[in-house]
DNA sequence: GCGGCGACTTAACCCGGGTTCAGCCGGGCG
DNA sequence: CGCCCGGCTGAACCCGGGTTAAGTCGCCGC
């Protein structure tokens, strides 16, 4: 897709003062729900999860973003208010940071950055729909089984706090689901073609 | 909200042909999961209701639309795929049609119209976030709460079945839960201004 | 090596919501 | 008027996930 094309016109554009990302530790906070971030981040490397906490002090994981992705709070870039949820870097990560202000005039200056910006937000839009689908009509069970199923490089990488976070679940009960589905894959003759299973 | 000015554009142009809305009658389905939806969808009167059926043929309701409202399948439009959900009307409405091409074409001719159609769409994108962080966030009470507070016009005009299928509960979970929350409002001393009590 | 810590698991118990079925009510129609 | 039908409510029972608490394991630092 056309990220790094994106990427590449950022590079290109020195009125934006890209290119030397700042570090952040396995840990660190990027952003802070309540805060206003008014900034656009480019994660060059690492991995990096957006969260709220909610009133009775549980964390909720709404996306996680790969190396490679962009991410921002929309509500505080476009409303200037404050960001309804946090950033923080699951993996010792690598951050380029522009500033909205910056972004919107390079936009405007390069009209392939725009277009290429909003097939960004087009699919980013999209993921949201699907999102919002599987939270309303899947169950915790179902809703596991589909995101190791198609997002197994990224279920690999995370503590499964962090999965259970974003199914919306406990962990205990996370553990619980994967009990049922192992045990499933074990009863079950192996894929039904016992002897090729890869 | 500049909804009107849209509105206003979109019948300014001829060559969109809007300003002839078809009438749909109650429980009427204006398109249905799978199709191509590639149109543009303006409500100018009535009430609709954009909804999934889940595998196991579980009604979801994903949004409303209202009055003065504009709707259809992003997913459709752009990728020109299949919609992943129905629309239907809840009440007798009129609906104008706009096919996405033209639309675009509209939008291409008329920056102020594309500016303001962008800002519906960052509006969209806003509460589609608010609809994601309940439904992660919130408790089924919770969301009844929030929605009957929030949006007393919008609920006094559904069936309770319907916002059950907002809330992804069914009809005799919403039941026990507005009994619930009647309790409540019973047993507390009135709004604690007992006499002012609007 | 040992103690401590954090992630994960297991088990027991609770509770909210699902399921099913019965009853109630109001509106439409013969 | 009487019937039916669809929407809503109530009650009984079940099940999935939350809660709490205990136990295992691997890792790290001393």
């Amino acid at each position: 897709m056309g990220f790094d094309l994106l990427l590449e016109r950022l590079e290109a554009d020195p009125s934006l003062g890209l290119g030397r990302p700042r570090g952040f530790e396995k840990g660190e906070v990027v952003f802070r729900q309540g805060d206003a971030a008014r900034d656009v981040y480019v994660l060059r490397r690492g991995l990096v999860k957006l969260f709220y906490v909610t009133r009775d002090g549980r964390e909720r994981i709404k996306s996680f973003i790969v190396d490679g992705g962009l991410f921002g709070s929309r509500r505080s870039q476009i409303g200037d208010g404050s960001s309804a949820f946090s950033a923080a870097c699951l993996e010792q990560s690598e951050i380029a940071v522009v500033g909205y202000d910056r972004f919107r005039d390079a936009m405007r200056r390069d009209a392939r950055l725009a277009s290429l910006f909003l097939d960004l937000s087009e699919g980013a839009a999209l993921r949201k729909e699907i999102r919002e689908h599987d939270l309303l009509c899947l169950s915790a069970e179902a809703r596991y089984r589909r995101f190791v199923a198609e997002q197994e490089a990224l279920a690999s990488r995370l503590m499964q706090i962090d999965i259970a976070r974003y199914l919306g679940v406990t962990p205990v009960a996370l553990s619980r689901i994967r009990r049922r589905v192992e045990a499933e894959r074990g009863e079950l003759p192996p894929t039904s073609l016992s002897t090729v299973t890869k």
